[in-house]
DNA sequence: TGACTTTTCAAACAAGTGTTTTAATCTACT
DNA sequence: AGTAGATTAAAACACTTGTTTGAAAAGTCA
């Protein structure tokens, strides 16, 4: 048993490299998918190396979660901005969102894994929504509701909430399709970029009209 | 080798109660995570059945998936209406894509393939999109760029109507975490129909007002 | 150095996978 | 009834999976 064993230098270059290349491949096959052997070969370890440090498979995969949660602690909190007005702060969020779900640079696997455990559940879910998910959620009902006016109920702002998500995500979700439906559109950074602009702008645009048809429901 | 065993009965029977019993577990697990044993013990055939009828696990996948492309033969001309305008056909849209992904009767594996061959694609991924997806994108790309005025690029047109396919998407790919963030939606038939009316409406909104900013990129 | 723990490694294990084999059963036709 | 072909069924095969084992290597501290 290595409980002491978290000073080790050695033992803890291989714990770390063990869960950044399990952070790549359970966010690239999933959970179930992913086999304890690539992720071993992809960190130079031995096959044992995850029994060892992570007493299995799932230990590990937990491990990586939370790892993700230090990393990306209170980035809602962060998302809120201040002194801004609500248009810039919508821009804002999503622009956020894009950038946490394609970003390729360090990390990538974080929202990756994220993604990947909303159409596959596992028994991380629970804790990734209270962890994650919900504070986001919140701040952007909270930009919906403000944009929706007074009138507007805590459901329509929920509904609208989920059309800014839903829009996003399915970015991700269907990419092998999108790429074979719309062969023009390309998945990198100004990619990116365009469709932060028009799911700001549509969004924006619905839900001030929203506002506006009140009273036509 | 059962070349002439068409016309028979029995094994007839037993290749479509295979059919039938893979095309959930297919929809339910993903090709990869299904397994043949419990595709025959659900069809209440031996396991070898599979390769005697389809020639194996891929075999049987893409029978399935010809099967499902029979069912739903233009079911996109259909969605096309006539005589309706642009609004109400967009409303029809809606309401007719939720119902194919959420309804729970006959085949309602057809839906959930199709959704999961988006996240999880296989090599049956070039036909569905040619024979399956690309119309019913073309109808509702129509619909938007009506919707959006002549002025409207087609790269407008494309970008609303992946916005409004992703917010309706959305609830598939993300039941277990909308479960979990709205303890109060139901995904019954009367929740479907709700999300049905306010991802027309918020659309609808969208784009008109869309429309009127034209000027403003 | 030398005892002691911690860590690594190759090998093997048990369980589950798709597939094949072989024989038994059933069906259809004369 | 009898024969040939089509279908079913049980068993085994080859392979991959996560996990365990036991010994070798590396590190730690007196």
């Amino acid at each position: 048993m290595a409980k002491q064993a978290q000073e080790n230098q050695l033992s803890e270059a291989t714990q770390q490299r063990l869960l950044e290349a399990a952070g790549e491949v359970f966010a690239e096959h999933g959970f179930k998918a992913a086999t304890v052997r690539e992720i071993s070969t992809k960190a130079g370890a031995n096959v044992a190396a995850v029994n060892y440090h992570f007493g299995g498979k799932e230990g590990l995969y937990k491990a990586v979660f939370r790892l993700a949660h230090r990393c990306s602690h209170g980035q809602a909190e962060q998302m809120m901005g201040s002194g801004l007005n609500v248009e810039e702060r919508l821009g804002l969020f999503v622009r956020g969102f894009l950038e946490n779900i394609f970003c390729e640079g360090q990390a990538a696997w974080h929202g990756k894994l994220m993604t990947r455990e909303m159409t596959e559940p596992t028994s991380a879910l629970d804790e990734l929504v209270r962890e994650e998910i919900q504070p986001r959620e919140c701040v952007l009902e909270g930009i919906c509701r403000e944009l929706l006016g007074k009138n507007a109920t805590k459901d329509q702002a929920e509904f609208c909430a989920r059309s800014v998500i839903g829009q996003m995500i399915f970015y991700y979700h269907a990419r092998p399709v999108i790429t074979r439906l719309f062969p023009d559109f390309e998945y990198g950074p100004e990619g990116i970029v365009k469709v932060a602009e028009h799911v700001t702008r549509f969004s924006l645009a619905g839900m001030r009209k929203y506002k506006d048809e009140g009273r036509g429901r």
